[in-house]
DNA sequence: AGCACGATGCTCT
DNA sequence: GAGCATCGTGCTT
């Protein structure tokens, strides 16, 4: 029996949750067909206080979002033509989320390496491009399957799989925000 | 195998 | 108007 991650499972420090997601199925419906990877690698972004997230500067009109409901998809426009795909974490009010970063094609791998002309998954733009996901799924709630995007138990990384390190493409940020080792990625094997 | 760079447009100051 | 939670290409080792 397959479970949906619920809404209390990101409903915890996000440091919790990015580090539990990796080993977890990221399953996406598009076109009516089922589209899946292994998640391998996510960021934690915690709150105004931390000056690498989004919620630095307060709740805007894009941000929004990662001060509602945990379990629902935060994803943003960047670079002029990318997508990222977060999960908002804790309790509403408090803006938080985790950025999926990489995953392996387990299910619809033709389908995906076709959108991905035959490239990697391996980068959160190129993961939602695998995908389909866009602004539509913005605010979706990836606890019901009615909106064809959630994240299933699948097989949690041992710890033991898990490396840390900085989060990616921070340059500006001010130490110790740039440093923190807040990034979860499974292992090289 | 690694690094530098240009693409490209939305968001917030 | 600047900056951006990136990617793919092309060039150098």
């Amino acid at each position: 029996m397959v479970k949906i991650l619920s809404q209390a499972f990101y409903a915890r420090p996000t440091l919790t949750v990015a580090r539990e997601l990796i080993g977890r199925r990221l399953v996406r419906i598009l076109d009516g067909l089922r589209l899946a990877g292994i998640i391998t690698e996510a960021e934690a972004y915690v709150g105004e206080e931390d000056l690498g997230c989004h919620a630095r500067s307060g709740k805007t009109k894009r941000n929004a979002v990662m001060y509602g409901r945990p379990g629902h998809a935060y994803v943003y426009f960047t670079y002029g033509m990318h997508w990222m795909l977060n999960a908002v974490t804790e309790r509403e009010g408090f803006p938080a989320a985790v950025l999926i970063r990489a995953m392996e094609v387990v299910e619809g791998a033709d389908v995906i390496s076709a959108r991905r002309k035959g490239r990697d998954t391996h980068g959160p733009a190129k993961l939602t491009q695998a995908l389909g996901i866009d602004a539509t799924l913005n605010g979706a709630s990836l606890c019901d399957p009615l909106s064809g995007l959630w994240i299933e138990e699948g097989t949690p990384a041992a710890d033991s799989d898990i490396i840390t390190a900085p989060r990616v493409g921070l340059y500006t940020v001010p130490e110790p925000w740039k440093s923190v080792p807040w990034r979860f990625q499974m292992r090289r094997r």
